[in-house]
RNA sequence: GCCCCCAUCGUCUAGCGGCCCAGGACGCCGCCCUUUCAAGGCGGUAGCACGGGUUCGAAUCCCGUUGGGGGCACCA
Protein backbone atom coordinates (compact mmCIF):
# COMPACT_ATOMS: atom_id res chain seq x y z
CA UNK A 1 0.00 0.00 0.00
CA UNK A 2 1.57 3.03 -1.00
CA UNK A 3 1.46 5.91 1.42
CA UNK A 4 -1.26 9.20 0.42
CA UNK A 5 -1.18 11.71 2.67
CA UNK A 6 -2.77 15.31 2.01
CA UNK A 7 -2.88 19.20 3.02
CA UNK A 8 -6.24 20.63 2.41
CA UNK A 9 -6.55 24.29 3.12
CA UNK A 10 -9.63 26.33 2.72
CA UNK A 11 -9.01 29.24 1.06
CA UNK A 12 -10.06 32.37 3.64
CA UNK A 13 -7.19 34.69 3.25
CA UNK A 14 -3.57 34.68 3.84
CA UNK A 15 -1.58 31.21 4.18
CA UNK A 16 -1.24 30.92 7.75
CA UNK A 17 1.84 29.78 9.01
CA UNK A 18 0.67 26.65 10.80
CA UNK A 19 -0.39 25.50 7.73
CA UNK A 20 2.62 26.00 6.38
CA UNK A 21 4.33 23.30 9.02
CA UNK A 22 1.78 21.16 8.79
CA UNK A 23 2.55 21.34 4.89
CA UNK A 24 6.12 20.49 5.73
CA UNK A 25 5.37 17.54 7.63
CA UNK A 26 3.00 16.34 5.24
CA UNK A 27 5.30 16.24 3.21
CA UNK A 28 8.11 15.18 4.57
CA UNK A 29 5.83 12.52 5.58
CA UNK A 30 4.87 11.19 1.74
CA UNK A 31 8.90 11.57 1.04
CA UNK A 32 10.51 9.33 3.34
CA UNK A 33 7.84 6.82 2.47
CA UNK A 34 7.84 7.07 -1.19
CA UNK A 35 4.18 8.60 -1.07
CA UNK A 36 2.28 10.97 -2.78
CA UNK A 37 1.24 14.24 -0.83
CA UNK A 38 -1.76 15.51 -2.38
CA UNK A 39 -2.98 19.25 -2.44
CA UNK A 40 -6.72 19.89 -1.86
CA UNK A 41 -8.49 23.18 -1.50
CA UNK A 42 -11.18 23.19 0.40
CA UNK A 43 -13.58 25.82 -1.06
CA UNK A 44 -16.61 25.10 -0.32
CA UNK A 45 -17.44 27.62 1.69
CA UNK A 46 -18.51 30.33 -1.35
CA UNK A 47 -19.48 33.20 1.28
CA UNK A 48 -15.93 32.89 2.25
CA UNK A 49 -14.06 31.89 -0.42
CA UNK A 50 -12.32 33.75 -3.12
CA UNK A 51 -9.92 32.08 -6.43
CA UNK A 52 -7.32 34.31 -5.41
CA UNK A 53 -6.91 33.07 -1.96
CA UNK A 54 -6.21 29.77 -4.20
CA UNK A 55 -3.73 31.47 -5.95
CA UNK A 56 -1.83 32.74 -2.96
CA UNK A 57 -1.71 28.95 -1.34
CA UNK A 58 0.09 27.74 -4.58
CA UNK A 59 2.40 29.87 -4.41
CA UNK A 60 3.10 30.08 -0.50
CA UNK A 61 3.50 26.77 -0.78
CA UNK A 62 5.84 27.03 -3.59
CA UNK A 63 8.22 29.50 -1.53
CA UNK A 64 8.86 26.83 0.95
CA UNK A 65 9.29 24.24 -1.48
CA UNK A 66 6.48 22.70 -2.78
CA UNK A 67 6.17 23.28 -5.80
CA UNK A 68 3.65 22.65 -8.30
CA UNK A 69 4.38 19.45 -10.42
CA UNK A 70 5.90 17.60 -7.33
CA UNK A 71 2.45 16.94 -5.46
CA UNK A 72 -0.66 15.81 -7.02
CA UNK A 73 -3.39 18.32 -7.62
CA UNK A 74 -4.65 20.74 -6.63
CA UNK A 75 -8.16 19.40 -6.58
CA UNK A 76 -10.58 21.85 -5.55
CA UNK A 77 -13.09 20.06 -3.19
CA UNK A 78 -16.17 22.16 -4.21
CA UNK A 79 -15.44 19.61 -7.29
CA UNK A 80 -16.70 16.87 -5.60
CA UNK A 81 -19.98 17.92 -4.82
CA UNK A 82 -22.13 15.06 -6.00
CA UNK A 83 -19.49 12.19 -4.59
CA UNK A 84 -20.47 13.66 -0.92
CA UNK A 85 -24.03 13.74 -2.19
CA UNK A 86 -24.13 10.11 -2.75
CA UNK A 87 -22.20 9.86 0.60
CA UNK A 88 -24.68 11.40 2.42
CA UNK A 89 -27.54 9.40 0.24
CA UNK A 90 -26.01 6.35 1.36
CA UNK A 91 -25.64 6.95 4.84
CA UNK A 92 -29.49 7.88 4.49
CA UNK A 93 -30.53 5.06 2.74
CA UNK A 94 -28.66 2.70 4.94
CA UNK A 95 -30.87 4.23 8.31
CA UNK A 96 -27.30 5.16 9.14
CA UNK A 97 -28.53 9.20 9.10
CA UNK A 98 -31.80 10.81 9.50
CA UNK A 99 -33.36 13.76 8.75
CA UNK A 100 -33.91 16.85 11.12
CA UNK A 101 -35.92 20.01 11.42
CA UNK A 102 -34.97 21.53 14.38
CA UNK A 103 -33.65 24.64 14.96
CA UNK A 104 -30.93 25.81 17.12
CA UNK A 105 -33.28 27.70 19.34
CA UNK A 106 -35.50 24.56 19.73
CA UNK A 107 -32.61 22.33 20.84
CA UNK A 108 -31.70 24.67 23.30
CA UNK A 109 -35.02 25.20 24.23
CA UNK A 110 -35.62 21.35 25.17
CA UNK A 111 -32.09 20.56 26.67
CA UNK A 112 -31.41 23.76 28.77
CA UNK A 113 -29.27 26.52 29.03
CA UNK A 114 -25.72 24.84 29.28
CA UNK A 115 -24.57 23.33 26.04
CA UNK A 116 -25.21 19.79 25.73
CA UNK A 117 -25.25 19.04 21.77
CA UNK A 118 -27.70 17.76 20.22
CA UNK A 119 -30.12 15.73 22.05
CA UNK A 120 -31.53 13.68 19.18
CA UNK A 121 -34.80 14.73 19.03
CA UNK A 122 -35.44 13.62 15.45
CA UNK A 123 -33.59 10.25 15.23
CA UNK A 124 -36.74 8.44 15.27
CA UNK A 125 -39.64 10.63 13.68
CA UNK A 126 -39.35 9.32 10.60
CA UNK A 127 -38.68 12.63 8.61
CA UNK A 128 -37.81 12.84 4.94
CA UNK A 129 -35.36 14.97 3.06
CA UNK A 130 -37.66 18.39 2.86
CA UNK A 131 -37.00 22.18 3.07
CA UNK A 132 -35.36 23.30 6.39
CA UNK A 133 -34.23 19.70 6.93
CA UNK A 134 -30.52 18.60 7.66
CA UNK A 135 -29.16 15.52 7.69
CA UNK A 136 -27.67 14.06 11.06
CA UNK A 137 -25.59 10.78 11.46
CA UNK A 138 -26.97 8.06 13.92
CA UNK A 139 -23.89 8.08 16.75
CA UNK A 140 -23.97 4.48 18.37
CA UNK A 141 -25.25 4.29 21.80
CA UNK A 142 -22.70 2.69 23.43
CA UNK A 143 -18.90 1.38 22.74
CA UNK A 144 -16.09 3.77 22.19
CA UNK A 145 -14.47 5.18 19.55
CA UNK A 146 -10.87 4.69 19.30
CA UNK A 147 -8.09 7.06 17.32
CA UNK A 148 -4.67 5.45 16.16
CA UNK A 149 -2.21 7.97 16.61
CA UNK A 150 1.18 8.51 15.85
CA UNK A 151 1.69 11.43 18.34
CA UNK A 152 -1.45 11.06 21.04
CA UNK A 153 -0.95 7.42 21.07
CA UNK A 154 -4.86 6.28 21.28
CA UNK A 155 -7.39 8.87 22.48
CA UNK A 156 -10.48 7.38 23.41
CA UNK A 157 -14.14 8.09 22.99
CA UNK A 158 -17.63 7.24 24.41
CA UNK A 159 -20.05 6.88 21.86
CA UNK A 160 -22.77 8.57 24.15
CA UNK A 161 -20.94 11.56 24.49
CA UNK A 162 -20.81 11.66 20.89
CA UNK A 163 -23.52 13.71 19.73
CA UNK A 164 -25.36 13.00 16.42
CA UNK A 165 -24.22 15.90 14.37
CA UNK A 166 -25.27 17.11 10.98
CA UNK A 167 -23.54 15.88 8.00
CA UNK A 168 -25.51 17.80 5.15
CA UNK A 169 -27.39 20.98 4.77
CA UNK A 170 -30.65 21.45 4.27
CA UNK A 171 -29.69 22.19 0.97
CA UNK A 172 -28.12 18.64 0.35
CA UNK A 173 -24.46 20.02 0.45
CA UNK A 174 -22.18 18.33 2.90
CA UNK A 175 -20.52 20.40 5.56
CA UNK A 176 -16.80 19.77 6.26
CA UNK A 177 -17.31 16.24 8.43
CA UNK A 178 -18.64 14.60 6.00
CA UNK A 179 -16.66 16.29 2.80
CA UNK A 180 -13.62 16.11 4.03
CA UNK A 181 -13.98 12.24 5.17
CA UNK A 182 -15.71 11.41 1.19
CA UNK A 183 -12.50 13.09 -0.48
CA UNK A 184 -9.83 11.42 1.67
CA UNK A 185 -11.79 8.21 0.53
CA UNK A 186 -11.84 8.89 -2.74
CA UNK A 187 -8.52 10.69 -2.81
CA UNK A 188 -6.95 7.33 -1.46
CA UNK A 189 -5.68 8.93 1.96
CA UNK A 190 -3.79 6.54 4.44
CA UNK A 191 -2.22 9.11 6.91
CA UNK A 192 -4.18 11.99 7.80
CA UNK A 193 -1.34 14.50 9.54
CA UNK A 194 -2.97 18.22 10.70
CA UNK A 195 -3.32 20.00 13.64
CA UNK A 196 -4.43 19.09 17.19
CA UNK A 197 -7.58 21.54 17.06
CA UNK A 198 -9.21 18.46 14.47
CA UNK A 199 -8.43 15.97 17.29
CA UNK A 200 -11.95 16.02 18.54
CA UNK A 201 -13.35 15.71 14.89
CA UNK A 202 -11.61 12.85 14.50
CA UNK A 203 -13.82 10.07 16.56
CA UNK A 204 -16.78 11.44 14.21
CA UNK A 205 -15.17 11.00 10.96
CA UNK A 206 -13.44 7.84 11.90
CA UNK A 207 -16.95 6.84 12.69
CA UNK A 208 -18.08 8.01 9.06
CA UNK A 209 -14.91 6.27 7.14
CA UNK A 210 -16.70 3.09 8.75
CA UNK A 211 -19.89 3.93 8.06
CA UNK A 212 -19.26 4.46 4.63
CA UNK A 213 -17.37 0.80 4.68
CA UNK A 214 -13.86 1.85 4.94
CA UNK A 215 -10.81 1.15 7.11
CA UNK A 216 -10.10 4.70 8.61
CA UNK A 217 -6.68 6.20 8.27
CA UNK A 218 -3.59 6.31 10.66
CA UNK A 219 -4.18 9.65 11.96
CA UNK A 220 -1.64 12.05 13.68
CA UNK A 221 -2.21 15.41 15.41
CA UNK A 222 0.40 17.80 15.81
CA UNK A 223 0.29 20.29 18.47
CA UNK A 224 -1.29 23.90 17.32
CA UNK A 225 0.82 26.70 17.27
CA UNK A 226 0.68 29.78 20.05
CA UNK A 227 1.67 33.11 20.33
CA UNK A 228 3.07 34.29 23.58
CA UNK A 229 -0.03 34.35 25.70
CA UNK A 230 -0.35 30.42 25.00
CA UNK A 231 -3.30 30.69 22.41
CA UNK A 232 -3.99 29.32 19.05
CA UNK A 233 -2.17 31.47 16.33
CA UNK A 234 -5.15 33.76 15.31
CA UNK A 235 -5.50 36.04 12.18
CA UNK A 236 -7.24 38.65 14.67
CA UNK A 237 -4.52 39.18 17.23
CA UNK A 238 -1.39 37.50 15.69
CA UNK A 239 0.71 37.84 12.54
CA UNK A 240 0.12 34.57 10.83
CA UNK A 241 0.79 35.05 7.49
CA UNK A 242 3.68 33.07 5.00
CA UNK A 243 3.23 36.26 2.88
CA UNK A 244 3.55 39.21 5.44
CA UNK A 245 7.04 36.66 6.63
CA UNK A 246 8.34 36.09 3.06
CA UNK A 247 8.03 40.15 2.17
CA UNK A 248 9.60 41.64 5.46
CA UNK A 249 12.65 39.48 4.25
CA UNK A 250 12.79 36.46 5.24
CA UNK A 251 14.17 33.55 3.38
CA UNK A 252 12.26 30.85 2.75
CA UNK A 253 15.11 28.27 3.82
CA UNK A 254 14.95 29.54 7.34
CA UNK A 255 11.28 29.93 7.44
CA UNK A 256 10.94 26.35 6.89
CA UNK A 257 13.82 25.07 9.21
CA UNK A 258 12.60 27.22 11.55
CA UNK A 259 8.70 26.14 11.65
CA UNK A 260 10.09 22.39 11.40
CA UNK A 261 12.22 23.15 14.83
CA UNK A 262 8.83 24.05 16.60
CA UNK A 263 7.97 20.52 18.44
CA UNK A 264 11.05 18.62 17.16
CA UNK A 265 14.61 18.91 16.87
CA UNK A 266 17.45 17.06 14.63
CA UNK A 267 19.86 14.98 16.47
CA UNK A 268 22.55 16.48 18.08
CA UNK A 269 23.07 20.22 19.39
CA UNK A 270 22.17 21.64 16.44
CA UNK A 271 19.18 23.32 15.24
CA UNK A 272 20.07 25.32 12.10
CA UNK A 273 20.84 23.00 9.31
CA UNK A 274 20.62 21.70 5.98
CA UNK A 275 16.89 20.88 4.45
CA UNK A 276 18.33 17.10 3.70
CA UNK A 277 18.88 16.30 7.66
CA UNK A 278 15.52 17.31 8.29
CA UNK A 279 13.85 15.42 5.64
CA UNK A 280 15.79 12.36 6.52
CA UNK A 281 15.78 12.92 10.28
CA UNK A 282 12.14 13.92 11.11
CA UNK A 283 9.81 11.49 12.65
CA UNK A 284 6.48 12.51 13.21
CA UNK A 285 6.30 10.27 16.59
CA UNK A 286 9.31 12.25 17.84
CA UNK A 287 7.11 15.15 17.98
CA UNK A 288 6.71 17.10 20.67
CA UNK A 289 3.20 17.34 22.19
CA UNK A 290 2.89 20.30 23.53
CA UNK A 291 1.78 23.30 21.94
CA UNK A 292 5.29 25.51 20.70
CA UNK A 293 5.33 29.61 20.67
CA UNK A 294 5.79 31.02 17.26
CA UNK A 295 8.84 32.97 18.30
CA UNK A 296 9.96 35.80 15.83
CA UNK A 297 12.42 36.58 17.68
CA UNK A 298 14.47 33.17 17.44
CA UNK A 299 12.88 33.26 13.68
CA UNK A 300 15.24 36.86 13.41
CA UNK A 301 17.91 35.20 15.13
CA UNK A 302 17.82 32.13 12.21
CA UNK A 303 17.55 34.21 9.37
CA UNK A 304 20.67 36.59 10.21
CA UNK A 305 22.57 32.95 10.12
CA UNK A 306 20.69 32.32 6.96
CA UNK A 307 21.40 35.47 5.75
CA UNK A 308 25.14 35.20 6.71
CA UNK A 309 25.83 31.94 5.30
CA UNK A 310 24.85 33.35 1.34
CA UNK A 311 27.40 34.53 -0.94
CA UNK A 312 27.38 38.11 -1.46
CA UNK A 313 25.93 37.46 -4.84
CA UNK A 314 23.42 35.83 -3.58
CA UNK A 315 22.64 38.36 -1.06
CA UNK A 316 22.79 41.00 -3.76
CA UNK A 317 20.31 39.21 -5.79
CA UNK A 318 18.11 38.62 -2.45
CA UNK A 319 17.98 41.52 -1.72
CA UNK A 320 16.73 42.84 -5.39
CA UNK A 321 12.81 43.08 -4.04
CA UNK A 322 13.26 45.33 -1.70
CA UNK A 323 15.66 47.76 -3.68
CA UNK A 324 12.77 47.92 -6.43
CA UNK A 325 9.78 47.31 -4.91
CA UNK A 326 6.98 44.62 -5.94
CA UNK A 327 3.37 44.16 -5.82
CA UNK A 328 3.47 43.61 -2.30
CA UNK A 329 6.65 45.16 -1.22
CA UNK A 330 6.80 48.93 -0.98
CA UNK A 331 9.18 51.02 -3.48
CA UNK A 332 12.83 52.54 -1.80
CA UNK A 333 12.27 55.59 -0.81
CA UNK A 334 15.07 56.85 -3.70
CA UNK A 335 13.92 57.57 -7.44
CA UNK A 336 14.84 53.95 -9.25
CA UNK A 337 17.05 55.70 -11.72
CA UNK A 338 19.00 56.88 -8.97
CA UNK A 339 20.24 53.69 -8.05
CA UNK A 340 23.80 52.54 -8.28
CA UNK A 341 24.03 49.03 -8.29
CA UNK A 342 28.05 49.71 -8.36
CA UNK A 343 27.70 51.26 -5.34
CA UNK A 344 25.20 48.75 -3.99
CA UNK A 345 27.16 45.93 -4.64
CA UNK A 346 30.29 47.75 -2.73
CA UNK A 347 28.39 48.23 0.20
CA UNK A 348 26.89 44.98 0.37
CA UNK A 349 29.25 42.69 2.02
CA UNK A 350 29.41 45.65 4.99
CA UNK A 351 25.60 45.40 5.23
CA UNK A 352 25.06 41.91 5.43
CA UNK A 353 26.11 40.84 8.68
CA UNK A 354 24.23 43.62 9.88
CA UNK A 355 20.65 42.29 8.33
CA UNK A 356 18.29 39.83 10.08
CA UNK A 357 15.38 40.53 7.54
CA UNK A 358 16.21 41.62 4.37
CA UNK A 359 13.91 44.48 4.16
CA UNK A 360 16.39 46.02 6.61
CA UNK A 361 18.84 47.12 3.81
CA UNK A 362 16.68 49.59 2.33
CA UNK A 363 16.99 51.85 5.60
CA UNK A 364 20.82 50.84 5.34
CA UNK A 365 21.67 52.27 2.17
CA UNK A 366 18.94 54.98 1.15
CA UNK A 367 21.41 57.32 1.91
CA UNK A 368 23.50 56.53 -0.94
CA UNK A 369 21.05 56.84 -3.46
CA UNK A 370 18.74 60.10 -2.25
CA UNK A 371 19.91 63.46 -2.84
CA UNK A 372 19.93 64.27 0.58
CA UNK A 373 20.00 61.83 3.49
CA UNK A 374 16.85 61.45 5.78
CA UNK A 375 17.79 62.92 8.81
CA UNK A 376 16.57 61.29 11.77
CA UNK A 377 16.01 64.04 14.51
CA UNK A 378 16.56 61.96 17.28
CA UNK A 379 19.86 61.15 15.83
CA UNK A 380 20.61 64.72 15.10
CA UNK A 381 19.91 66.00 18.74
CA UNK A 382 21.82 63.45 20.49
CA UNK A 383 25.18 63.57 17.50
CA UNK A 384 25.08 67.56 17.05
CA UNK A 385 26.02 68.51 20.44
CA UNK A 386 28.02 71.96 21.60
CA UNK A 387 31.27 71.40 19.62
CA UNK A 388 29.55 69.57 16.71
CA UNK A 389 30.58 72.88 14.14
CA UNK A 390 34.36 72.66 15.42
CA UNK A 391 34.66 69.28 14.29
CA UNK A 392 33.03 69.27 10.99
CA UNK A 393 34.29 72.33 9.76
CA UNK A 394 37.86 70.57 10.64
CA UNK A 395 36.66 67.44 9.65
CA UNK A 396 35.32 69.34 6.01
CA UNK A 397 38.74 70.91 5.80
CA UNK A 398 40.67 67.93 6.22
CA UNK A 399 38.59 66.35 3.86
CA UNK A 400 38.72 68.92 1.07
CA UNK A 401 42.71 68.80 1.62
CA UNK A 402 42.66 65.09 1.26
CA UNK A 403 44.62 63.85 -1.56
CA UNK A 404 42.51 60.43 -2.19
CA UNK A 405 39.11 59.62 -1.38
CA UNK A 406 39.47 55.95 0.39
CA UNK A 407 38.50 54.73 3.57
CA UNK A 408 41.85 54.12 4.59
CA UNK A 409 42.88 58.28 4.25
CA UNK A 410 38.96 59.31 5.63
CA UNK A 411 40.07 57.23 8.75
CA UNK A 412 42.87 58.50 9.24
CA UNK A 413 42.00 62.42 8.42
CA UNK A 414 38.82 62.24 10.66
CA UNK A 415 41.69 60.61 13.50
CA UNK A 416 43.75 63.18 13.44
CA UNK A 417 41.14 65.74 13.65
CA UNK A 418 39.13 63.98 16.29
CA UNK A 419 42.55 64.12 18.26
CA UNK A 420 42.82 67.54 17.82
CA UNK A 421 39.93 67.99 19.55
CA UNK A 422 40.27 65.75 22.29
CA UNK A 423 37.71 63.10 20.92
CA UNK A 424 38.86 59.15 20.27
CA UNK A 425 37.72 58.03 16.83
CA UNK A 426 34.38 56.97 18.17
CA UNK A 427 32.76 60.18 19.21
CA UNK A 428 34.61 61.67 16.52
CA UNK A 429 33.08 60.07 13.99
CA UNK A 430 29.16 60.48 15.41
CA UNK A 431 28.48 64.11 13.79
CA UNK A 432 30.43 63.11 9.95
CA UNK A 433 27.94 59.83 10.11
CA UNK A 434 24.87 61.87 10.84
CA UNK A 435 25.49 64.74 8.39
CA UNK A 436 26.05 62.13 5.47
CA UNK A 437 24.02 59.22 6.53
CA UNK A 438 21.58 60.68 8.91
CA UNK A 439 21.50 58.15 11.75
CA UNK A 440 23.86 57.11 14.54
CA UNK A 441 23.88 53.83 13.58
CA UNK A 442 25.11 52.48 10.58
CA UNK A 443 27.06 50.57 7.88
CA UNK A 444 30.98 51.75 8.61
CA UNK A 445 31.48 55.00 7.88
CA UNK A 446 34.62 55.71 5.83
CA UNK A 447 33.71 53.02 3.32
CA UNK A 448 29.96 54.75 3.27
CA UNK A 449 31.80 58.12 2.86
CA UNK A 450 34.17 56.16 -0.31
CA UNK A 451 31.03 54.80 -1.82
CA UNK A 452 29.27 58.43 -1.56
CA UNK A 453 32.01 59.83 -3.35
CA UNK A 454 34.17 63.17 -2.23
CA UNK A 455 31.57 65.55 -3.70
CA UNK A 456 28.20 64.41 -2.44
CA UNK A 457 30.05 63.63 0.77
CA UNK A 458 31.12 66.96 1.56
CA UNK A 459 27.88 68.82 0.42
CA UNK A 460 26.31 67.36 2.97
CA UNK A 461 28.68 67.96 5.42
CA UNK A 462 28.49 71.65 4.34
CA UNK A 463 24.81 71.31 4.45
CA UNK A 464 24.90 70.14 8.14
CA UNK A 465 27.33 72.71 9.09
CA UNK A 466 25.50 75.70 8.06
CA UNK A 467 22.42 74.10 9.68
CA UNK A 468 24.21 74.30 13.01
CA UNK A 469 24.93 77.88 12.23
C1' G B 1 -21.21 22.91 31.36
C1' C B 2 -19.26 18.58 28.53
C1' C B 3 -15.32 15.96 25.72
C1' C B 4 -10.24 15.59 24.48
C1' C B 5 -5.05 16.90 24.68
C1' C B 6 -0.75 18.71 27.20
C1' A B 7 3.15 19.85 31.36
C1' U B 8 12.15 20.19 31.29
C1' C B 9 15.44 27.28 31.72
C1' G B 10 11.37 33.50 29.85
C1' U B 11 11.05 30.75 24.79
C1' C B 12 12.14 26.31 21.25
C1' U B 13 14.10 21.89 22.62
C1' A B 14 17.89 17.29 24.17
C1' G B 15 16.79 13.64 27.67
C1' C B 16 13.09 7.86 26.43
C1' G B 17 15.38 4.30 34.75
C1' G B 18 21.54 5.00 36.50
C1' C B 19 26.13 8.60 31.56
C1' C B 20 21.89 14.56 34.41
C1' C B 21 23.44 18.34 41.36
C1' A B 22 19.90 18.20 33.46
C1' G B 23 22.88 19.52 27.45
C1' G B 24 22.09 22.98 23.09
C1' A B 25 19.71 27.27 20.80
C1' C B 26 17.06 32.19 21.01
C1' G B 27 16.67 36.11 24.54
C1' C B 28 19.10 38.61 28.48
C1' C B 29 23.80 40.14 31.24
C1' G B 30 29.25 40.74 31.34
C1' C B 31 34.13 40.70 28.96
C1' C B 32 37.22 40.75 24.41
C1' C B 33 37.50 42.77 19.47
C1' U B 34 36.09 47.58 17.57
C1' U B 35 35.04 54.02 13.45
C1' U B 36 28.74 53.55 15.18
C1' C B 37 25.91 49.20 14.87
C1' A B 38 26.35 44.39 13.78
C1' A B 39 29.19 39.99 13.08
C1' G B 40 32.81 36.98 15.68
C1' G B 41 35.24 35.01 20.35
C1' C B 42 34.84 33.99 25.68
C1' G B 43 31.97 33.69 30.10
C1' G B 44 27.39 34.05 32.91
C1' U B 45 21.89 34.01 34.24
C1' A B 46 17.78 30.59 34.31
C1' G B 47 14.30 24.82 34.33
C1' C B 48 12.54 18.92 35.47
C1' A B 49 4.60 22.44 38.19
C1' C B 50 3.02 19.98 42.95
C1' G B 51 1.80 15.50 45.89
C1' G B 52 1.78 10.41 46.25
C1' G B 53 3.48 5.78 44.62
C1' U B 54 6.77 1.76 41.73
C1' U B 55 12.17 0.93 41.99
C1' C B 56 18.48 -0.32 44.87
C1' G B 57 17.87 4.18 41.76
C1' A B 58 13.04 8.71 38.46
C1' A B 59 13.24 14.61 34.64
C1' U B 60 12.36 9.75 32.67
C1' C B 61 7.08 4.60 34.66
C1' C B 62 1.91 4.81 37.34
C1' C B 63 -2.00 7.63 40.01
C1' G B 64 -3.87 12.17 41.70
C1' U B 65 -3.80 17.61 42.16
C1' U B 66 -2.95 22.10 40.00
C1' G B 67 -2.13 24.77 35.79
C1' G B 68 -2.37 25.52 30.46
C1' G B 69 -4.52 24.48 25.69
C1' G B 70 -7.97 22.63 21.91
C1' G B 71 -13.00 21.52 20.56
C1' C B 72 -18.23 21.44 21.25
C1' A B 73 -22.28 25.63 13.96
C1' C B 74 -26.92 23.54 8.58
C1' C B 75 -17.66 27.28 9.22
C1' A B 76 -13.53 24.68 7.68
Amino acid sequence: MTVRVRFAPSPTGYFHVGGARSALQNWIFARQHGGVFVLRIEDTDVARNRPEWTEGILSALAWIGIEPGSYEGPYLQSAYAEEHRAAAEKLYRSGLAYYCDCTREATQARTGSQYRGYDGYCRDRGLGPGPGRALRFRTPDDGKTVVVDLIRGEPTFENNLIEDFVIARADGSAVFLLANVVDDITMGITHVIRAEEHLPNTPKQQLLWQALGHEPPVWAHVPVVVNEKRQKLSKRRDKVALEAYRDEGYLAAAMRNYLMLLGWAPSGDREIVPWSVIESEFRLADVNPSPAYFDERKLRAFNGEYIRALSVGEFIAACQPWLTGTETIPAPPWQPEDFDPAAFAAVAPLAQTRMEVLSEIVPAVAFLFLDSPIIDEAAWAKAMKQDAADLLAAAIAAYEALPSWDAGSLRAALEAVGAEHGLRLGKAQAPVRVATTGHTVGLPLFESLQVLGRERALARLHEALSRLG
